[in-house]
RNA sequence: GGCUGGAUGGCAGAGUGGUCAUGCAGCGGACUGCAACUCCGUGUACGCCGGUUCGAUUCCGACUCCAGCCUCCA
């Protein structure tokens, strides 16, 4: 039985979804600006893990989750580089792609974009319009009518009394009221825009998510999903939007993932303190930065510092090196360790728990070890079955451990070279030597294990 | 100020009304030529104060502190 914590009520709640079988989720995505940071990645991982294991479970799931290509930041930014901003978003799209798939994100079904979602977003304006939570105001904006929704600040416990009063007062305000939102920007000259019956402009930021989940999805969503910041203003605003045009409920089960600090701090592009997915893994392993995102709970913090991927690395190494030199099945028997694992998953998706259920079945594998044979095999393929439906220890543990040759470091050939020269020393009872060449290694980052088999290496760091 | 969360052993991080989380690091031992890996053993953990209870880290109330949102932000 699958339960899930819904920002809506605060609780966690048994998972049914709107038609037997079958799951609609739609999550927030990026802002294609600027490179994604690891708080990004949070989300991807967050919701990869999430979309892998409702899959294995066997619901049929349609997993969307949106790209925003057009906003001030991108205008602007463009600007600033000399370029349109579609050269701007196409790169970035691209970049996005790449780090996803470097920390094993599989795609979403659906990517719409807000360029090629112009007709559902005019329609979804029009019928706002149509029923009066929308006015077009002076300035040619279209802003909605936030007082006339009732039951806005539902999903973040906001009150409109009290948003009222701490308002921001706006110069030249065009808005009936400061809490209403644009809907629709007029068009300033010299900036990409699209006609629409009540004039020239572009989007604003919220309708994006309602008109695209709308088309992509439908009316009402099982999940949806999206990063810390988001319930208010952008989820309130969703909701508004899209139960008043639509006379229902939009989301059933609403997600959010915790925010990824530094030195205490939010990591965040206004603060300017984040550390862009591919500059970490500039320094690590991809599948580091996976685990180290898997490895608290979704919803809670979690701090990024060196310690804690260094942690990451270790632990991932405990890992491989119980997979490592293992010959793996295509069968075997039924465990039990799949049935806490899928019980941890069920309780709110948590991966602390499902990975020490792992890290239990590595315990008996490392003993089984003692004496190689079938049930080794067995243990060592359900660990690698199971970490794989959360999508990690897919790679092979040589690959992992021993990491691949960079610019400027010792490799591959002359480790070998120079264990081979060990050995030699060893046979010969020359210890001083064999020791010299095992702390030349070391100090490399190359530690050795001997055993019955040969001289097994592993880099440290990787 | 309003709204949400949170406070667990050296660190990270689950969880529970009364016997084990788990990982990293540490210590002792086994294994090893020495190591590494691994195994065995090892740690007065639950912010503070009250209450409920035979019994609370776990439930309830107050307090203190921390974080997120309230402005673009995953």
């Amino acid at each position: 039985m699958l339960q899930i914590y819904n920002t809506l009520s605060r609780r966690k709640e048994v998972f049914t979804p709107l038609n037997e079988g079958k799951i609609g989720m739609y999550v927030c995505g990026v802002t294609v600006y600027d490179y994604c940071h690891i708080g990004h990645a949070r989300v991807m991982v967050a919701f990869d893990v999430i979309s892998r294991f409702l899959r294995w479970r066997g619901w049929e799931l349609n997993y969307v989750r949106n790209v925003t290509d057009v906003d001030d930041k991108i205008i602007r930014r463009a600007a600033e580089n000399g370029e349109t901003p579609a050269a701007l978003t196409e790169r970035m799209i691209a970049a996005m792609h790449e780090d996803e798939r470097a920390l094993n994100v599989l795609p979403p079904d659906h990517e719409p974009k807000v360029t090629g979602s112009m007709p559902e977003i005019l329609e979804f304006i029009q019928d706002l319009l149509d029923k009066e939570y929308a006015y077009l105001a002076s300035n040619g904006d279209v802003y909605y009518r936030v007082e006339k929704f009732v039951g806005y600040g539902k999903l973040s416990g906001q009150q409109i009394e009290e948003l009222r009063s701490g308002a921001r007062i706006e110069v030249d305000e065009v808005k009936e009221s400061p809490l209403d939102f644009v809907l629709w920007k007029a068009a300033k000259p010299g900036e990409v825009s699209w006609s629409a019956p009540w004039g020239e402009g572009r989007p604003g930021w919220h309708i994006e998510c309602s008109a695209m989940s709308r088309c992509c999805i439908g009316h009402t969503l099982d999940i949806h999903g999206g990063g810390p910041d988001l319930p208010f203003p952008h989820h309130e605003n969703e909701i508004a939007q899209s139960e008043a045009a639509n006379g229902c409920t939009y989301a059933n089960y609403w997600m959010h993932a915790g925010p990824v600090r530094v030195n205490q701090e939010k990591m965040s592009k206004s603060l300017n303190n984040f550390f862009t997915i591919r500059d970490v893994l500039n320094e690590y392993n991809p599948e580091v930065v996976r685990y180290f995102l898997t490895s608290a709970h979704y919803r809670s913090y979690i701090d990024y510092s060196e310690s804690s991927l260094k942690e990451a690395r270790s632990a991932l190494e405990r890992f491989y090196q119980a997979l490592q030199g293992v010959v793996l099945l295509d069968e075997w028997p039924e465990m039990e360790f799949e049935a806490r694992f899928i019980e941890a998953m069920e309780d709110d998706f948590n991966t602390p728990k499902a990975l020490a259920v792992l890290f239990d079945l590595v315990s008996e594998l490392n003993q089984a070890k003692r004496t190689p044979g079938l049930r080794t095999q067995q243990l060592a393929s359900e660990l690698k079955r199971l970490a794989g439906l959360i999508g990690l220890l897919q790679q092979d543990p040589d690959a992992f451990l021993k990491g691949a040759d960079k610019e400027g470091a010792i490799t591959h050939q002359e480790i070998e070279a120079l264990i081979q020269a060990r050995n030699t020393a060893r046979a010969n009872k020359d210890f001083a030597g064999a020791d010299q060449i095992r702390q030349q290694l070391l100090e490399q980052g190359v530690v050795l294990k001997d055993s019955r088999e040969g001289t097994q290496w592993y880099r440290e760091e990787a």
